[in-house]
DNA sequence: TAAATATGTCAATATGGCTGACATAAAACC
DNA sequence: GGTTTTATGTCAGCCATATTGACATATTTA
């Protein structure tokens, strides 16, 4: 034991590395969700309730079906969540143009201001820890993250210089 | 809407830098915890007891109170989970030898092996990550996450050169 | 017309979080 | 030595969020 250098040893060091990768996406996530989980609460809301809120904000006119490939829960886990937020009047359902088998989902004005709350404490997370850190380093953040997601989904952050998320490909 | 610049439109683009930021975060955390999960489930498990193995894998001798400041759940939460890992062989409690109160935790052989199962998964996936960002990358990574994390939990981060976390502080 | 799709819904189940109250043992303090 | 604080555990009850599997309906597509 006595006999092995730290320095002699990249596998350990490169396993503390990674280690402290994982860590620090554990805090990270630990404290973005924290301020928000306490707002939802005042309404009896969760963090499903968050989620589908943010994306219907993010891509107004989802259908559920583009939700549940977001989020990955299934079918009756989002029709709770979402029955709630509907009969409470923070999402409308309207049927789709085209596929009128579609609901498409959006904010009302209510639905809005909420979403504008939970996420501007996020926001404002972000913000002071990419101003803090620099512009390259938010390039190497988005870089090492956009590595770690699914291949499928790292379409939607492309880099256009123009506002606005990459629509959601809808066929048909 | 059709005269609005985006390039002329600085505060747009930096809502949509956030907004990105964190969905970056969302999904780089739904697709680091699927693989766990599902192995967890094989054994009864959730994500709160792979947090549990994790953590005291990590800090070999964390007593109950080292794991709430961590985790920040409730004592009651924390216990169900922990007992359930001692009942099932993969944790150990011993007394504190010095504060004999304490119930210092730790692995287990089968808890050191469902730990590494677990663990080499995700470490896989930040190391491609890494590895394709390259080292620069890296740095940002972990410049922007410790300045989303409190401040009180970066310590954990300092890079001191040495495996090993920086162990916990443990007053008396 | 038949098959596939988008969605909804029902029942049952499990995990993981919460609060609040209470208990015990040990350490720390005066 | 006596009091207070700390570390931990436990009980009962509650709620949010997820699961599976089965079934139903409307609509689109082949």
């Amino acid at each position: 034991m006595a006999d092995i250098k730290p320095s002699a040893n990249p596998l350990f060091l490169r396993e503390e590395e990674l280690r402290q990768g994982m860590e620090l996406l554990f805090y990270a996530y630990r404290d973005f969700t924290a301020e928000p989980d306490a707002m939802l609460a005042q309404y009896g809301f969760g963090r499903a309730h968050h989620r589908v809120i943010y994306f219907v904000g993010r891509y107004p006119g989802s259908t559920v079906s583009d939700l549940l490939a977001i989020l990955r829960i299934t079918k009756q886990s989002l029709s709770r969540v979402l029955g709630q937020l509907v009969r409470e009047g923070f999402v409308t359902q309207t049927p789709g143009p085209r596929d009128r088998r579609q609901r498409l989902l959006n904010l009302t004005p209510k639905g809005e201001e909420l979403e504008r709350r939970l996420s501007e404490n996020q926001r404002a997370l972000i913000a002071r820890a990419y101003r803090e850190a620099g512009a390259e380093a938010v390039e190497g953040f988005r870089k090492v993250l956009l590595g770690m997601i699914e291949e499928r989904d790292r379409a939607k952050f492309e880099r256009t210089g123009y506002p606005g998320p990459v629509p959601i490909r809808r066929p048909g």
